[in-house]
DNA sequence: ATACATATTTAAGCATTTTTTAAGTATTTT
DNA sequence: AAAATACTTAAAAAATGCTTAAATATGTAT
C-alpha cells in the first residue's frame, strides 16, 4: 500500500509518516499543493491524504483536479476547519473521507484501512507491455514469447511497475529512490544501478523483448527492442 | 460469523455477548458511539446490532454514516422504544431489521442468521480443493489421496477458510490478523507465522499435496504442488 | 473449586531472502 | 585521454520468515 502525504506543517507530516510507515505503508510526503497534484496524478497511490491549506494550491483544489482528470485514487481532506460547509465542500471536491485535526492515529488508521480496502479489490493486478507480463499480486514476470515466468522481490517488482506505468516515459533515479525508498532514505543512485541490472537480468531471463534503456544523466525508461 | 455490539449498557452488552459466543460467533463489544462507528468501518463483520442511545453518537447515525460510507453489513438497531416513528427512522437511516428491548435470545438470534444469510453468500459447511476438504462444522481437515484426517483448532480453522476460499490468491499477514485476531487486535506477525506453521504440520499429516506458500512482504497463498 | 486438556501466545534460535555495499569494469561525454 | 557516469557482481548486513518449546490462558469435566 502506498500513500501520498500532501501536508506542509512538517512537524504533522513527519508524525504522519511515521504512522504510516510502523504499518508498513509505503509512504511519499510532499509540501506543496502543485507538486501534490503532479504526485498524486502518477495514479500510483492507494490513498492521497491532503491537507486544505497549503502553499500554492489548496487541497479542494487539487482533488477537483484529479477527479476532473478522472484519478480515483481515494482522498482524504486533513483540516483544522471542521464546520459543516468545509465538510461538504470537501466532499463535494470528490474526496472520499475528511478528518479534522487533532485525529488520534488509530482514527486515521482506521479511515485509511476502510479507504483502501474498498479499493483493493479494483485496483489492477497486472501490468501489461508488450511480451511481458507484471502479475503485481503474486510478485512475478512472465513472458508470453517465451512461457517463462521468474519471482521478483519487493523492490524490484515496485521499480517495474512505475516503469510499466508510464511505459517510455523516462524516470529519474532520483524519482525512483523517492518513490521506493522513500523521500528521506539515504539510498543512492548506485542501490538504483543495482536493482536496474537485477530487473535486466530476469527480462533476459524470461526471453522478452522488452528493455529497460538508460539515459545518462536523465534516468531510464522502459521500452520494446525492434 | 463476526459480530459487533454497540451497547453501552454493560449488563446487556454481557448478556448479548454471552449468547451469541454460545452459538460460536466471534464477537466485538464496544460502549461507544463513536468507536462503534470506526470499527463497524473496518467492514470485516457479518452483522452490526447497534443500541440507539449511545454516547457520543447515537445508532441512527452511525448506520447512516455507514450506508453514506457505502458500507453494506448488515444493521440490527436494538433500542427500547418501539414507536413506529422510531423504526421508520432506524430504516431510513439504512438499517436491516430492528428490535425492541425486552427481547428473546431466541427471537435475536432467528433476526441475526436472517440477516447473515441474506447477504447471498451460501453458508457452506465444507470447502474443497485439490484432495483435500475442510469440514467447517467439524473444524476436520481430511485428505482423499491418504483418507487421513485430523482436528483443527479454531483459528486454524478459520484460517484455512480464509486461504480455501480464495484459492491461489495471496492473503497478507494484516488481513489475516484483521479477519482473526480482530481489528483492534495486537496481534503480531509472528502470530499468523506460528500458526502458519501449525496449518503446514497438519497438510503434511494427511499428506497432501496442497501448500501455502509464501511470498516476502505480501503474504501467503495456498496452491497446490505440481 | 480443582485438575486436566486444549488452545493460544511468546520468544528465541535458525534459515532464507532481500537489500546494501563496495570494488572493479565498461561506456559515454567532454 | 581524462573524467564522469553507468553496469555488474560478490559478499556483508539486514530483514523477514520458520519452527519449536515453554509459558499463559481458556475451557471442561470431575
Amino acid at each position: 500500500m502506498h500513500i501520498l502525504i500532501v501536508e506542509d506543517e512538517k512537524r504533522l507530516a513527519d508524525a504522519l509518516s511515521h504512522i504510516l510507515l510502523e504499518q508498513k505503508y509505503m509512504v511519499d510526503v510532499v509540501h506543496d499543493g502543485e507538486v501534490g497534484l503532479e504526485y498524486s496524478e502518477s495514479g500510483i497511490y492507494d490513498c492521497i491524504i491532503l491537507d486544505v491549506m497549503l502553499p500554492s494550491m489548496n487541497g479542494f483544489d487539487i482533488c477537483r483536479e484529479l477527479r476532473r482528470k478522472k484519478i480515483t485514487t481515494p482522498v482524504l481532506i486533513l483540516t483544522a476547519k471542521d464546520t459543516i460547509s468545509d465538510k461538504v465542500k470537501g466532499l463535494d471536491a470528490g474526496a472520499d473521507d475528511y478528518m479534522t485535526k487533532p485525529f488520534s492515529p488509530d482514527e486515521l488508521l482506521a479511515r485509511l484501512r476502510v479507504l483502501t480496502r474498498r479499493r483493493g479489490e479494483v485496483i489492477l493486478d497486472e501490468l501489461k507491455f508488450h511480451d511481458i507480463t507484471l502479475h503485481i499480486d503474486q510478485s512475478k514476470l512472465s513472458c508470453t514469447k517465451s512461457n517463462k515466468s521468474i519471482h521478483l522481490n519487493f523492490k524490484e517488482c515496485e521499480m517495474l511497475k512505475m516503469f510499466l506505468s508510464k511505459p517510455e516515459v523516462i524516470i529519474s533515479k532520483q524519482d525512483i529512490i523517492t518513490r521506493i525508498w522513500g523521500y528521506d532514505s539515504d539510498a543512492v543512485d548506485n542501490n538504483v544501478e543495482a536493482y536496474i541490472s537485477f530487473i535486466r537480468k530476469k527480462l533476459t531471463f524470461v526471453e522478452s523483448s522488452v528493455e529497460i534503456v538508460s539515459t545518462k544523466k536523465l534516468g531510464y525508461k522502459i521500452s520494446a527492442r525492434a
